[in-house]
DNA sequence: ACCTGAACACCGTTCAAGT
DNA sequence: ACCTGAACACCGTTCAAGT
C-alpha cells in the first residue's frame, strides 16, 4: 500500500513494516530471491494479512525494498548529469546503474520490469528518466555517444549487463569492468 | 533421464515424453515461464510420476526443450567459424546466440544458468564454447576484437542483451538490432 | 483501524501400489 | 519396466473474526 491517506504510520505499525521489511531482506541477503510472502509473515512474527495489508504483492513489497538503492541511484545520476565532464557523467550513470543493481537485487528486479506497483516507484522510474535524458542530450551535443540511444535503451542495456555479469561462474570480478567498457564503446557514436 | 542405457524408448513410452514435451512448449507459447510440473502431467493426459521419471526436474525438461535451439545454433556457430570474412562470422554468432534465445525461451533460460543437468545439455555447451573460441581466435588474429574476450563472455553477454530487448515494453522492433550493433561495436579492439 | 490465522487452491516431490 | 495418483509440505491469496 502507499498510504494515501497518512504521512506517517502509527508507531506499531511502523514498527510492524520495519519488521516485514527486515525479514525480506533477510532472506535476500541469504541468496533466497523468491519472497515468499508466507514465510516473510512467519520471519517477522505478523499474520500473512498483515503482509497483504501494507504491501499489494510482491511486486509491491520489491518496490518498497528497492526504493533506498533506486534513490541512491537518482543521486549520483543528478551528479552525472551536472558533470562539466559529459563523457565522464557518461560512464559514471552507466556504472553506477549497474553496479547498485548488483548490490541490491531487489532494485535489479525493479529496473528489470517495466510494470510497477507503487505511485511513488514510478515517480522515480520519472525522475530517473528524466536525469538520464539529461546525460543523454548533453552527450549526444558533444558528440560522445549515439543519436538513437533513449533513457529506455540505458535502463535495458544495464539490466541486461546485471543479468551477464550474474550469469557467470562466481569467481570473475574482472567481468563487471569488461562488459562496462564494451557497453560504453558500444554507445559511441 | 538421460536414457543411459537405451537409445530407443518404447513405443508408448516415447509417445508419452512426446506428450508431454507438447504439452510443456504449450505453455512457454503461452507466456507461461513456469512450467508448473503438476499442470503439465494433467495437460499431457499422465501422472506427475511420470513426469518425474522422464526428466529430473523443471532444468532438465527446459534442457530437453530447449536442444533442438540449440543445435540450430551450433550449426549457425559452425557456419561462423568458418565464414571467410571472419567480421562477418562473429557478427552472425553473435546474432544468432540472440535470436535463437528471443525465438526460444526455453533456450534463454538454459543458456543463462551455467548449471545444467542433462549430459546431454554439457555436451552442447562444451560444443559451442569450442566453435565459439574458433571465431574469437581468427577474429583476434584478424584484430577484429578486444584480446580479453572468451567464449563465455559471448554466452553471457548475449543473454544480456535477451534480457535487455525483453525487458522493454513489446512495442519496439527495432531494439534488438540498436543493441546488436551496441554489443559489436563495444567488441571491437 | 489494524491484526490474526484458518481456509482454499495450487504446485513440488515422493512413493507404494498397480499394469 | 513403466505408469498412476494419493499424500505431504509449502506458498499465494482471501476473509471472517478478533483487538
Amino acid at each position: 500500500m502507499d498510504y494515501p491517506f497518512r504521512v506517517t504510520l502509527r508507531a506499531d505499525s511502523a514498527r510492524v513494516r520495519a519488521r516485514m521489511l527486515a525479514a525480506a531482506r533477510a532472506r535476500l541477503a541469504a541468496g533466497d530471491m523468491e519472497l515468499p510472502l508466507n514465510a516473510i509473515a512467519k520471519d517477522a512474527g505478523v499474520g500473512v494479512g498483515t503482509v497483504y495489508r501494507h504491501f499489494a504483492g510482491r511486486q509491491a513489497l520489491l518496490e518498497s525494498l528497492a526504493a533506498d538503492s533506486y534513490r541512491a541511484l537518482i543521486a549520483e545520476a543528478a551528479a552525472a548529469a551536472d558533470n562539466p565532464d559529459i563523457a565522464d557523467g557518461l560512464r559514471n550513470l552507466v556504472r553506477a546503474a549497474l553496479r547498485r543493481q548488483l548490490a541490491d537485487p531487489a532494485l535489479a528486479a525493479v529496473l528489470s520490469t517495466p510494470e510497477c506497483q507503487c505511485d511513488e516507484t514510478l515517480a522515480l522510474g520519472r525522475e530517473l528518466g528524466t536525469l538520464t535524458m539529461r546525460v543523454l542530450d548533453r552527450a549526444r551535443k558533444a558528440g560522445v555517444i549515439r543519436a538513437d540511444i533513449v533513457p529506455d535503451d540505458v535502463r535495458r542495456l544495464t539490466c541486461g549487463l546485471q543479468h551477464a555479469v550474474r550469469s557467470g561462474g562466481d569467481e570473475d570480478g574482472t567481468a563487471i569492468d569488461r562488459y562496462l567498457d564494451v557497453l560504453l564503446r558500444g554507445l559511441r557514436p
